[in-house]
DNA sequence: CAAATAATGCAATATTATAACATATCTTCT
DNA sequence: AGAAGATATGTTATAATATTGCATTATTTG
């Protein structure tokens, strides 16, 4: 999941179709702004600032986009299933699995940053349980999971 | 778990209490300020921004403190486990069993802020179980459940 | 007591996010 | 096509959250 060990066009194409199939089923206009920001957070498997992707955008264009603009095209991202917030970073990865709703689950790295999704169907039911038994009404659960990915925990220990 | 229908002092009482103790058991100072933070932080059952504590301690005392007096002391009160950081909402909520070392689990309500931590040991072992299967190294969970409290929901079924 | 360590005070600044309002673009209907 | 309404973007300013760096004070240790 490294971008180095995998063909991360594909992953972008993959995104970017899928993107643009749902907004399209859905009515939804994936805009030129919406599209370029998908793209920033495509642009590795790690979490990227607001901040971050307007500086990306600075460099395809003459003037940098304002915040704004950038929030309001992540809402659009967030709202359409799209990306996910990564709430203990402050920063946004693109969605796996678009089109399937579903709750985010991460893996996060502390060490390389990469960000894996995660589907546990059990995970999922075990939030709902334990919401159950204390008659809570579960809207939305984030489950964000940090620690060393399979590569680096291995490049740790070998450099010891 | 409203501040209303139970007697928060004593959630208060204890907190302090139990921080004072542990504290003591591991050489570590609850100085004046981590105390006034922690009662800050436990002066309801919903989580509280940096800057409101920031506001609480100034009607305590003459000048307000400085943002990093107050970081600093969230600082210690998370490394000891005395306090959990709501990511979802940038904000810190007190420990309901400090000592236990354990991840955060949470059950946030949109509607009155009330934030209940959970213990659930099958969403913990999930968890794991899940990072395992992608031989990823945990270390960190988060779990934070959004939603409706039990009271909440009543009253806005009861509203319609 | 002196030295070392830990904690706090303080000023500036970095980072993340939103409000408010003007303008432009797209859609829909006639 | 043209007008009306809805949607999206541009722009400026500002709010909210968090950290850096350095000086000072308090506490612990020897
Ligand atoms: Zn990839
Ligand atoms: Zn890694
Ligand atoms: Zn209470
Ligand atoms: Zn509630």
């Amino acid at each position: 999941m490294t971008t180095s060990n995998h063909n991360h066009q594909k992953c972008i194409r993959t995104a970017l179709c899928q993107a643009e199939a749902l907004c399209k089923a859905r009515a939804q206009r994936l805009t030129p702004i919406r599209e370029q920001v998908l793209r920033s957070v495509w642009s590795s498997h790690k979490a990227i600032g607001a901040y971050s992707i307007i500086d990306a955008l600075a460099k395809q264009s003459s003037k940098p986009p304002a915040p704004p603009t950038v929030y309001r095209a992540l809402d659009f991202l967030l709202d359409n299933g799209l990306i996910h917030r990564v709430n203990s970073l402050n920063a946004f990865i693109g969605c796996n699995a678009p089109g399937h709703q579903h709750n985010s689950q991460l893996l996060i790295c502390r060490r390389c940053s990469n960000t894996t999704e995660l589907v546990s169907e059990a995970l999922n039911s075990q939030a709902n349980k334990a919401a159950k038994q204390e008659n809570f009404v579960l809207e939305q659960t984030c489950v964000e999971l940090t620690g060393l990915c399979e590569t680096c925990s291995r490049e740790i220990a070998h450099d010891e």
